[in-house]
Order: structure tokens, then sequence, then C-alpha cells
DNA sequence: GATGAATCTGCAATCGATTGCAGAATAAAA
DNA sequence: TTTTATTCTGCAATCGATTGCAGATTCATC
């Protein structure tokens, strides 16, 4: 067993054994009713008996697909998309489909270059998420020339005519925020992401239709801008504590800056969630052992996955008809937690 | 923009309009020495026009192998795969190579199935790690057998004569160990997971060797088994708090059960690490958030597919020369923090 | 002008499975 | 026995790119 060789049985090797040809055989294979059942016996049993495995590249090649789908996502080591691919590949096991993962990280160069080596027939559909660096969307049209199906996720690009898979981020954002009003805060901060980008675009609205909604005027001082990391959450807090009067709630866009905002909080003694009330957005795993736990928008990441899988496993099938892009827009969760429940004690 | 066609530009197509051939015309895609320049630089003008995109299914249907890897995991959606995942896809990336995941969720059915569909010509090599489940290992017997090259990572089965990536889960657990002796624990208990996984047995031996290095006796009373979820860590707690004495720290396989470990300790006013002392396993992003934030041992994730996917490269350009397998032993990291290190204040 | 060398191209087979169409073999009906 | 219907098989082309080998063309040398 310390030399490996190659064992290559084809449908040729069965026919000849058989006396037949590898039409026949192909045939038997697929079970097809043309076929007698004496032949297809012998095939199935010296099939066995040879272990033979059908060549999966050559029939992709002849069929024209190969049950395979890509997805293009930032990076993988982000609870949210590992979690997306989660429900992809269930969705995509479950059609006999095999899920091939990309990195960009956030490049547009990355980007388009997976973009190229995907769609000359590797994969038979793309799920993207775009790169937050991706500026210009033309390896996108080319995808679509090539006739190959695309979905976006999470992150899309408006300028584009295909399906996309959201979550409904002015909603989260709105929930979030007016749950902070009925927790009596008035002087709500937002820490926003680059508003270039959809989903932080989208919250900020949120934001400024929930205070508006009840009453509450928008106060642009109380925008903190590209505050997505956990350090650049505590810098945001010290901007937010020169203030007068001071914020007493913060709403963040991301979860990594409310991290930070709550430990920056705690270091100067500031009682969460009475001095300064927090909710994040994402609900990623560390959410509910941050001490007090984080309130945080739920973003059903696998449900993304699944719908965005099902979407494009609909297109891939229906490649005949005329093309009209579908939108689903899934409903986020709001998890109220101790950063924002007043007079709650930490159990 | 609202009908889908497909564009199928092949060679054939451009040696048609260069009143050529395909095989000039691959030869001339290819660079090929013994092709003019003038009919190169035709090529790749009209290809570069009609934008030509070449097809990978073809190619690698002739030239035997499609540039891309398997990857087989229990699931993606825990923080420690999707980290290897990174590290395979950084070095295969890197190579020109592609990534294709399948996640098992630790049933031997699905694993078996995993990897019939793909090793018939669908990936050039396989990186695996075993589901838990899996006991009879007849499958991987195939993989060898096809030729196809296959590494196991992190959890590998011993009865088989392949290459394999590990960390020395032994020498985590002593040194883990030998830190809590350090801080003057004496009296350790250990969380393990199925003795027969060798991950989970490595670490136990890890465990005993430290104890009998320091002159302590191995206690069977403080062994707690398959605990290795969160509310199994709580439980054993309560287990641990009716023995006498009571031990005066937990060595955790887990960061699930050493967290579990930790929350039920704070319910019941055990001061950590004073009283109880604990040292987690995998360095989950959670440990350092946690308060007290959790020792843990890091296993270097990321490094950890950067050495398969590179090892699994040595195997595909070497299938000429006789099989040896190799084993890498990568060092984990012991990390110190709140919840084993006495005499210093939670800052 | 002739021979040899050097440089380009093209033919045709190949990778392995699939499939339209023709045709063989068998059974049923006249 | 002949005709018609029915049931199986096989031939050959196809998917698109690649490559060994032969042949063609150009150029240099004697």
């Amino acid at each position: 067993m310390n030399n490996r060789k190659k064992t290559k049985v084809t449908i040729h090797d069965i026919a000849k054994q058989l006396n037949t040809t590898a039409s026949t055989v192909s045939r038997a294979l697929q079970d097809h009713p043309r076929i007698s059942q004496a032949m297809k016996k012998a095939v199935l049993e010296l099939a066995e008996k040879l272990s033979y495995q059908p060549n999966f590249i050559a029939s992709s090649l002849r069929k024209g697909h190969g049950n395979t789908i890509g997805v293009v996502i930032p990076r993988i080591d982000r609870n949210f998309f590992s979690s997306v691919i989660g429900g992809i590949e269930d969705v995509a096991a479950e059609a006999g489909y095999n899920v091939l993962i990309c990195q960009s990280y956030d490049s547009e160069a990355k980007e388009k270059n997976i973009i190229e080596t995907l769609i000359n027939g590797k994969v038979d559909g793309v799920l993207v998420s775009i790169a937050s660096g991706t500026a210009d969307i033309n390896h996108f049209k080319q995808t679509i020339l090539k006739g190959v199906p695309l979905i976006f996720f999470d992150r899309a690009p408006s300028e584009i005519n295909v399906s996309k898979v959201e979550i409904d981020d002015f909603l989260g954002a709105h929930m979030a925020v007016s749950h902070l009003i009925e927790q009596g805060c008035r002087n709500i901060a937002h820490f926003s992401g680059p508003l270039n980008v959809s989903i932080y675009a989208n919250r900020f609205l949120g934001y400024k239709a929930a205070l508006a909604d009840h009453g509450i005027e928008y106060n642009d001082q109380l925008l903190m801008q590209e505050v997505v990391t956990s350090d650049s959450g505590a810098d945001a807090v010290d901007r937010l504590l020169r203030l007068n009067p001071i914020p007493d709630a913060i709403f963040s866009a991301s979860d990594f800056s409310a991290l930070g905002a709550v430990i920056a909080l705690k270091k100067r003694n500031i009682v969460i969630p009475n001095e300064m009330a927090v909710v994040g957005f994402a609900n990623e795993p560390y959410a509910s052992i941050l001490e007090p736990s984080l309130s945080s928008v739920d973003q059903h990441s696998r449900e993304v996955g699944q719908a965005a899988a099902k979407l494009i496993f609909e297109e891939i099938n229906d490649s005949g008809n005329p093309f009209v892009a579908k939108r689903i827009l899934l409903t986020p969760e709001l998890i109220i937690r101790c950063t924002s429940k007043k007079n709650i004690k930490e159990k």
C-alpha cells in the first residue's frame, strides 16, 4: 500500500468485458428504459465489482453543467459569512450540488479575478456578497452575459438588475432604535460604517426614521462614521463623552464597535444601560457572553444562505424563461439583552 | 438586458475567423514557442475582442485534473474550522486552486457520500477532518486506491497510512496543566470529550503526564467524561462541587464546557481563579470577552489550514514518486488570561 | 540552384460520458 | 411464411481543449 496508482475504470472497460459498447453501458447505468433488464443487471454487477465511478468532469463537459455553485464572500472567518455558507451548503447538498468557496478579502481585484475563473464553466451559478472595496461592477455584468446565474446576498450593488437576498437593515435599525426610545433614551448616537455600502446606508436610514417616528430630531453630531471595529468603537465613545449633553444610548451598525464601546464605557465606570444603553447589529456569538450581555439585531444568517441557494437553483433550472430579477428581504430580529434593558439587573 | 443568452466563444470560433485551426489557437493562447509572434498577436487580440474564456471543464478533462481541492469538515459554523478553511484557501488561491467545502455534520454516512462524489475527478485532492461519528474508514481507503491525494487535519484516524497535520494536543494539555500547577493548584479536574477521538485522548494523556511530572497523583474522580458543551460544563461543575475536597482548578478540553463552567461558578459565587481556576482549549473568540477572561490553548487554526494545503500540493505535484506519509505536528500556544492567573486583578 | 536547418501549422486522436438515429433482433399478428 | 410492431443495441458525433507527429514554409548555407 506504499505506492499509489490510479485505478481508472471507464464505461469502455465495462463495455469491453461485456462485449457491448459504451453507449449501452452508459444507458444501463442511467436505467434507460430501452435497455434490457438482463443487460442492466450485468452492467450494474460488473460496475460494482470493478468499483466503477463515473468521471465527473467528462459528464459535466457533455452535459454542459457540473452541479457546482460558487460563493464569493469577503472572508470566511467571520461568523456571519460562515453561517450563511452553512445555510447555502445545506440547500446545495440536498440538491446534489457542491459549493466552491472563494474569499475576496474585500478587494475588488481579487473579486474580479475570482469571478472570472469561476464563470468559465467551473460553476453553474454564483452567489456573491460584494467586496466593500468594489466600485466597478463590470465583472458581474460579464457574468450575466455569460449566462451564469448570479445572486447577491447581504451586500448588493444597486446598479445592476440581478436577484438579491437581503435582510431588512432598515427595519432592523428601526426596531433597535425604537426599542431604545421605549427604554427612555432620547439622545441616541449611531455608529455607522461606510455609507456608500448599502447595508450601512439602510441602517442609518432606519435609525433616522425611528427617531422621526418618535418625534426626536436627528442630530448630526451623534453620527459617528466609519466605526465598525472594536478599536474605533472605543474611540467613538471618547468623542461621545465630550459632547454636551452626553448621549444616553448608542445604536451601533456593528457588534464589533458595540463591543469596543461597552468595554470603553465600563472602563470609565459608566453604568450600562442606565447611563448609556447600547444595541449592536449582527448578534455575534460573543454578544450573549459579554457582560453586560449585548443587545443586538440578529440577521438570521443561516436563512440568508438557504434563501440565496434556493433562489439560485430556481434560476439555474429556469434558464429557458425570460429573466426576472427577484428580491428577497428577510426580517431581522431584535435580541434584547442587558445593555439596553433598563431596570432589570444582570442575573 | 432582460433576456440572458449564453455567449459561448470557443477556440474553434477564433480559429474560424482567423482561417486557422483550433490547435494553433490553443497553442497561441498558451504562448507555445512554435507559434509565430504574428499569429499569437492575432489570436490574443481576437480572443480579447470576443471576450473568449477557456472552458474549464474541457481543459480539465483533457489534462486530467481540475485545479480544485475538496475539504471535508464536520461543520463550517465553528470558528476553528472556518479559520482552518481560511488558511487552506490562502494557500490554494496562491497556487491557482479552488476549494470545495463539504460538511459532514459528524455523520459517517454523509461523509462517505461526500468522499465518493468528490473523488470522481471533481477534485485533485481531499483534506479531511474526520467526522466524530465515523467508525469505518473504508471510504478513505477507496480514495487512496483511486490515487487521489488525501490529508487529514486536526482529527485523524490512526489506522491508515496517510499524511496528517495535527496540533500537539498532548503538549497543549501539558502546558495548560503545568501552568495551573505553577499557580498553586493541586487538585485539578479534567473535562474530556469522547476518549476514542484522538484529540481528546491526547489531551487527557497530556493532563495525566503533567500531573505525573509534578508528582501529583492522578485521581479518577476528577475526570469528567463527555463534557464538551456549555451545558455539560455547567453540570460537571455541579458534580465537582460535591466532591471532598472540592477541586481547585479545571482543565477543560473544550472552550464551550469551560464557558459553561465559568458561568456556573459565577452563579455560585465561587471566586475565579482563586477558589477555582479554569483553562479551556481552542481559544474561541469569546474567550477574551468572557469575564473573567478565559485562559485557553490556542490551536493556530489558520496555520493548520495552511500547512495542510501545502502538504496536499506537495502530494499532488509529487504523484510520480513512491508515497511516504508525512505527519506535521504544530505547536499550540497557551494564552494565559484571568481565569487562571492568580493574584492579578481583572483590569 | 540545391540541400539542410529552422520555424510554423494542421491533422487527427484523445480525455470519458452522452445521445440522436439507424438498424438488428425478437415477438406478435396476418 | 410474411408483415408489422416491439424491444434492444451500436455507430458515430458531440462537448472544448490539448498534443504527438507529420507536413509545409521560409531562410540560410554551400
